[in-house]
RNA sequence: GCCGAGGUAGCUCAGCCUGGUAGAGCACUUGACUGAAAAUCAAGGUGUCCCCAGUUCAAAUCUGGGCCUCGGCA
């Protein structure tokens, strides 16, 4: 029989840690998370990261893998996770795959076979000064030459997207569309989705924005741009730290700062609701 | 009290001069997502146009009166 596989998704400040935590207590479980942005070590309070108590009850998996200035890509969060998962088997334990970034779990759940391409950042400067030139249109033109079908489900004025697409052709001289299948993993998933009426959802993501900054998350944003993080880096592109770095830019106030992730976190739940 | 500015979508505001019955951004709702994903992108609804009267075929728009808000002067 095939091994069991428990999942955990919802919006953000659901309650996902707690549940699973507890679950992983009853059952002798241990978490994988699924969470973009629990990744980067030094980002702690304002990524909900559970505490060392917590981690103390449950063991969790990639969590502070990676420094802020590094980047992880659906691709290598997959075989990391697949591997975290045969581990906890390994042990004899359950794994518990828990977290809120969509792509993350899909890309786990579903088995999807991403292309083995890496990101050329380079290739990606030069396609989008090219696209600044020519146009979000034109460029959308060159991907639907190369490739028509992936170019029928990007939307033209998606740049980041088109250009992803455009560098995979170019890299592969394949279409992209034709390196993009699923292969579901050997596991019997159970799924549990956890929801809650979306006003409620957002008094519990506000009044928790309100706790981390009483925690400090100013002082840790501060740290980061200290030592050295450019706000343009993807790790610092994560809700808080992005508008709190703003403030300290000297471009927002604070009061403005702080509206403005409770606004944008809104938004986030809307978008995790979607996958 | 006087002078000035203003009252249009939940919020900030455009439209008013040159009448033809309302629009943008944000919020909100819905959706996409295969190596940046808490990223990136798309679609959508929203209105006693402060009130009353007048002019007019027709008023958010012009005229008169009233109410309210903000700033300056007393």
């Amino acid at each position: 029989m095939a091994s069991p596989l428990i999942v955990i998704v919802g919006p953000t400040a659901v309650g996902k840690t707690a549940l699973a935590v507890k679950l992983c207590q009853r059952y002798r479980g241990e978490i994988i998370s699924a969470d973009s942005r629990q990744i980067y070590r030094g980002m702690d309070i304002g990524t909900a990261k559970p505490t060392p108590a917590e981690q103390a009850v449950a063991r969790h998996h990639l969590i502070d893998i990676i420094e802020p200035d590094q980047t992880l890509g659906v691709a290598e969060y997959q075989s990391l996770a697949y591997a975290a998962i045969e581990d906890v088997l390994r042990r004899g334990r359950l794994p518990f795959l828990v977290g809120g970034s969509g792509q993350y779990v899909h890309a786990v759940v579903k088995g999807w076979k991403v292309p083995r391409v890496p990101p050329d950042y380079t290739l990606r400067t030069e396609l989008e000064a090219e696209a600044e030139r020519i146009g979000a249109y034109a460029l959308h033109a060159r991907l639907a030459a190369l490739d028509p079908q992936a170019a029928a489900r990007i939307d033209y004025r998606n740049v980041r997207r088109v250009i992803r697409a455009l560098e995979v052709c170019l890299k592969t001289g394949k279409p992209i569309s034709a390196q993009q299948s699923v292969q579901p993993p050997p596991y019997r998933i159970l799924q549990i989705g956890l929801t809650m009426p979306r006003e409620q959802l957002y008094m519990r993501a506000d009044a928790r924005i309100d706790r981390m900054m009483a925690e400090g998350l100013l002082d840790e944003v501060r740290r980061l741009v200290a030592q050295g993080y450019d706000l343009g880096l993807p790790a610092m592109s994560g809700l808080g730290y992005r508008q709190l770095g703003e403030y300290l830019a000297g471009h927002i106030s604070l009061e403005e700062a702080v509206r403005l992730i409770k606004k944008q976190t809104h938004r986030f739940v809307r978008q995790q609701y979607n996958w």
